[in-house]
DNA sequence: AGCATTTGACCAGG
DNA sequence: CCTGGTCAAATGCT
């Protein structure tokens, strides 16, 4: 984590606001769709990190050379040792420490999202946004009717990444899940994820093209996103990845499924549709963490190399499962935007591979 | 064998 | 004291 201070949150600040006047330069002035894209990534590059420096904890308002140590040198799980195994003479530092954890978990952002699946008896899926997940817990929680499961960054210990999150189920309705993000990601994208879509992508050309024509008409038919309250859209978000299974039914049959991120207090509302009969479902916006180029991937094959052994726990009882390995990047790394992306127009046979294989099984 | 998940226990806050 | 959140040993999976 970058330790930062109150003037180089305001530096930053500075340079998304110089980089905006520039892209809004640019707009009026007509420039390539790429300067304004590099321009938009600059400039979410800069709120990010921005965000990072201040959920961190390591800005103290006022006095940048007060830095509180809260970053990663203060977790447990940094000091490479577990905290339930120190002396009687790290005991007072250990749990100080986990009282600082505390406090500072509750100051970490905190948004709700609604991810909605589809139905169906073969409803399965899973989400590769780029991030991996691991469950640490699952409570049952008074009044409820479903467990809640919690989630963390499986980086933490590497990168003492602070994103958590949990997944419970709607009671009213059992087909929608209550995921409630805590924390920024501070931690690397897998690299893989793109690759293994772009692998993915290249079988279905091979193998799936006459299969997926009809699975891409469906798919475009029923998913229709709208844009609302962004200066610029993008056709795609960056550097995030879905993965989708569908019902053994008909094609036809299927209904397009709406999944809504609605996150909380200082966010609008980030409304995104899913068609095809959805399963889960995750964006990501162009993010500071990567600089790479936007990938946007959809795939009706849940990717069983990599998930398969989630997917299909998933498919046997709890939607929980689905949701383990699905994130709303997007949310996680850029709350202060709201971005619902018009996909009618996108060439799915470049941006979406498709694999289905176990579609048709 | 290494990794992820499960699950009972522990801890802190209200 | 109760509840939600987290830990970590046990277990399962690849």
């Amino acid at each position: 984590m970058e330790i930062g201070s109150t003037s180089m949150v305001v530096d930053e600040m500075a340079r998304g606001r110089e980089m905006a006047r520039q892209l809004q330069a640019d707009f009026e002035s007509g420039c390539s769709a790429d300067t304004c894209q590099a321009l938009v990534k600059e400039i979410l590059s800069a709120f990010d990190k921005t965000i990072s420096m201040v959920t961190s904890g390591a800005v103290i308002a006022g006095n940048g050379s007060q830095q509180a140590a809260v970053g990663t040198e203060l977790l447990p799980w940094s000091a490479g040792k577990s905290p339930r195994s120190e002396s009687s003479s790290g005991r007072a530092l250990e749990v100080q420490q986990r009282r600082e954890m505390c406090k500072k978990r509750k100051m970490l952002p905190k948004w709700t999202s609604q991810v909605r699946l589809g139905s169906g008896p073969g409803v399965e899926g899973t989400i590769d946004d780029g991030y991996s997940w691991r469950k640490y817990g699952q409570k049952e929680i008074l009044g409820a009717k479903y467990p809640r499961g919690y989630f963390r960054c499986s980086h933490r210990d590497s990168q003492g990444c602070l994103s958590v999150k949990q997944v419970q189920r709607s009671e009213d309705n059992p087909l929608v899940f209550d995921v409630t993000y805590r924390g920024t990601h501070t931690c690397e994208r897998r690299p893989s994820a793109k690759a293994s879509a772009s692998a993915s992508r290249d079988l279905l050309q091979q193998q799936q093209q006459q299969q997926n024509q009809d699975l891409l008409l469906s798919f475009q038919t029923g998913l229709k996103v709208k844009t609302e309250g962004l200066e610029f859209k993008s056709p795609e978000p960056s550097s995030s990845s879905i993965s989708f299974s569908f019902p053994s039914t008909p094609v036809e049959s299927v209904k397009p499924e709406t999944l809504t991120f609605s996150p909380s207090s200082t966010l609008d509302n980030c409304l995104v549709g899913c068609g095809g009969g959805g399963a889960a479902f995750s964006n990501a916006f162009v993010s500071p963490a990567t600089s790479e180029s936007n990938y946007f991937s959809v795939s009706p094959c849940h990717q069983m190399s990599s998930y398969g052994g989630q997917a299909l726990q998933a498919a046997e009882s709890d939607f929980t499962e689905i949701i383990s390995a699905a994130t709303c990047a997007s949310a996680a790394n850029s709350p202060l935007l709201d971005m619902d992306f018009l996909l009618d127009g996108v060439d799915l046979d470049q941006e979406f591979p498709f694999d289905a294989c176990s579609f048709l099984s």
